[in-house]
DNA sequence: CTTGACTCTCCCCTAACGGGAGGTTGTGTA
DNA sequence: TACACAACCTCCCGTTAGGGGAGAGTCAAG
C-alpha cells in the first residue's frame, strides 16, 4: 500500500490527476483511510493506471476511458470506438495539414514581400437560400446592376419586404471580358412567385467554399480575385461551381470605396 | 449599421462569439447605442472580422490575434509567429499520425483475435536517478537476485534509508539464454559511498520511453517481453539503449502473482 | 514535543464560447 | 395605441483535464 505522493512518484502521474481519477471513478484507491481520508494505493492498481495513460495518449476522453475500462466491454464495441477514434485523428490530420500548408503560403507570400491579402481568406459553409433571380448573357460585369433594377421592381409590385441579401452568380468557368454569363439574385420569401422572366428557386449551399471580404470599389475587385484564385491554387483546392458576389454593403454608383463585398467560390481539398 | 443579429447572419458568426470579441477587444462594434447597450457593426468591420476567422482558422490563440492585429506588427514579428505556428502544425501532425498508427495497431490486433494487451504501452519520460549498482555477467536472468541481496548489504552497512527503487538493467542486445550481462541498481541519496564492487553514479533518463507495466511472476515475463517489442516495431520506433526492469513490488520467491513490474525501453521515433 | 513534509477538501483558473435566466428594447400587427 | 413576440442586454454557470493555492488536519523523525 503506497500513500499517493509515493504512488504519484512510482507512476510518474501527478498527485492533482489521481486525485481527479479517483473522483471521477476511474482509479479508486484500494483503501481509503475513514478517519483521515488519506488515498492508499496497491501496486496492482499500476497496470489499470497504465492502461489509463495508454488511452490517454491516443486522445480518449476520460470518460470514454471510464467506459471502455468498467462495463465488460466486447471487442465488437471497442473496435468501434478504436475505429471511431480513427477516423477521428485522420480528419485532424487532414485539417491540420491543410494549416501547415496555409501557413507555408503565408510565408512565402510575406517572404516575396507581398500583401498579407492572402490571409484573410476563410473556408467556410454557405447556407442554402431562396432566391427570385434573373440570367443572361451580359456584355460585362458592370451590365449585371441593371438586372438588380428589374428584380427590384418585381419583387416591389409583389409588396414583399425588401431583404438585404444582394449577390450575383458568374457562370463562366474563366474569365471573359465580354458576354458574361451573369445572374442577378435577392433573397425572396416562399411566398414569392416568379414568371417568365424571373425564376425564383432555392440556391444550394456548399459545405466548403472559400471565401474573401473585399472593401472597396467595384472596378478595383481584380486584385481581390486573383489573390483568391491563387490561394485556392496554393492551398490544394479545385473549384467546383460558379463564382458568387455576395453584395453586404452596394449601391448603383460605380466607384465607391465604401462598398463591402464577399466573393464565394465553391470548392474541394484535391484528395490526398 | 447592422444590429448584432444581422451582422452575425452578414458574417456567419455567432452573436455569442461576437459579444465576447467586443469583451476581448478583438472586435469592438462601429457604435454602442449608450442608452440600450445595444451594439451596433458597420460593414467595413467585415474584412477585420474576416482575417479574425482566418487566423483562428490557422489555429491561433484570440489572444495572439488580437496582437498581430492591433499592434502595427511589423513583417518580421509577423512571420516569426508564422513560423513558431508552423513548427507548432508540424509537431501536432507528427503527434497524430504517430496516434493513429498506435490506433491501426490495436485495430489489427483485436481482429486478429489477440489480446489487448499492446494497448497498455505507454511513452513517457523517465526521470534519472542516483543508484548503487552492480553489473556482471550472469549465468541466467533470475540470478540477478543475488545482486541485490548484496546491494542491500552495503546499503545497510552505510546505515542507510532503505529505498523502494529497484531496478536491473539488461545491456545485451539482443536475447540470451546464458551468460547475460545484467545490472541490478538501487536508488540511494547522493551521500552514499560505492566502492570497487559497488559502483554509485547518476543513471541517466530518457525523454521517450516505451513503458509496459506487467502484473505477475517474473518466469511469465516473456509475453509482455514480445508484446512490448511488437509494439515498439509497429509503430515505428527503434531501440536506443539497454531496457529497464523495474520492480515495484517483488521479492526473492521466483513465483509469485502479486509481483508488479515495470519494463522500460528508451525508443526514439524512426524519422518520418 | 515540535517541525516540516505530506495529505485532505474546497475554491478559483484555464479557451472560446454555448445555454439559459431575468430584464429591457424594438417591431409588426390588430 | 396596445399587445405580443422577437431581439437585445448583462450576468452566471458549464464544458476538459487537471494546476495553483488556502486553510486545516496527519505523519514521521529528531
Amino acid at each position: 500500500m503506497f500513500k499517493i505522493g509515493t504512488f504519484s512518484k512510482l507512476s510518474q502521474v501527478s498527485v492533482k490527476a489521481l486525485r481527479h481519477y479517483d473522483r471521477l471513478g476511474l482509479l479508486k484507491p484500494a483503501r481509503v483511510d475513514t478517519d483521515t481520508g488519506y488515498r492508499f494505493y496497491a501496486a496492482h492498481q499500476l497496470p489499470r493506471l497504465n492502461r489509463i495513460l495508454a488511452l490517454k495518449n491516443l486522445g480518449f476522453s476520460l470518460e470514454h476511458i471510464g467506459q471502455m475500462l468498467d462495463e465488460e466491454m466486447s471487442h465488437d464495441t471497442l473496435r468501434g470506438m478504436l475505429r471511431v477514434k480513427q477516423a477521428e485523428l485522420e480528419q485532424t490530420v487532414r485539417d491540420e495539414q491543410a494549416r501547415l500548408t496555409q501557413v507555408a503560403t503565408y510565408i512565402h507570400h510575406l517572404e516575396q514581400g507581398k500583401t498579407m491579402a492572402p490571409i484573410d481568406v476563410v473556408i467556410k459553409a454557405v447556407e442554402p437560400v431562396r432566391v427570385a433571380s434573373i440570367r443572361e448573357t451580359l456584355p460585362d460585369y458592370p451590365a449585371v446592376g441593371a438586372l438588380f433594377g428589374e428584380l427590384e421592381g418585381a419583387i416591389a409590385q409583389q409588396h414583399q419586404p425588401q431583404s438585404t441579401t444582394y449577390l450575383s452568380i458568374w457562370h463562366d468557368e474563366d474569365y471573359k471580358e465580354r458576354d458574361v454569363d451573369g445572374e442577378a439574385a435577392i433573397g425572396v420569401a416562399a411566398s414569392f412567385e416568379g414568371n417568365d422572366r424571373v425564376k425564383v428557386y432555392d440556391l444550394p449551399g456548399w459545405k466548403t467554399c472559400a471565401c474573401l471580404v473585399y472593401s472597396g470599389a467595384y472596378n478595383a475587385m481584380m486584385a481581390p480575385y486573383q489573390n483568391l484564385m491563387g490561394w485556392i491554387e496554393a492551398n490544394g483546392y479545385r473549384i467546383v461551381g460558379p463564382n458568387r458576389e455576395v453584395y453586404v454593403v452596394g449601391g448603383p454608383e460605380q466607384d465607391n470605396d465604401s462598398y463591402v463585398t464577399e466573393i464565394q467560390v465553391p470548392v474541394e481539398a484535391i484528395a490526398h
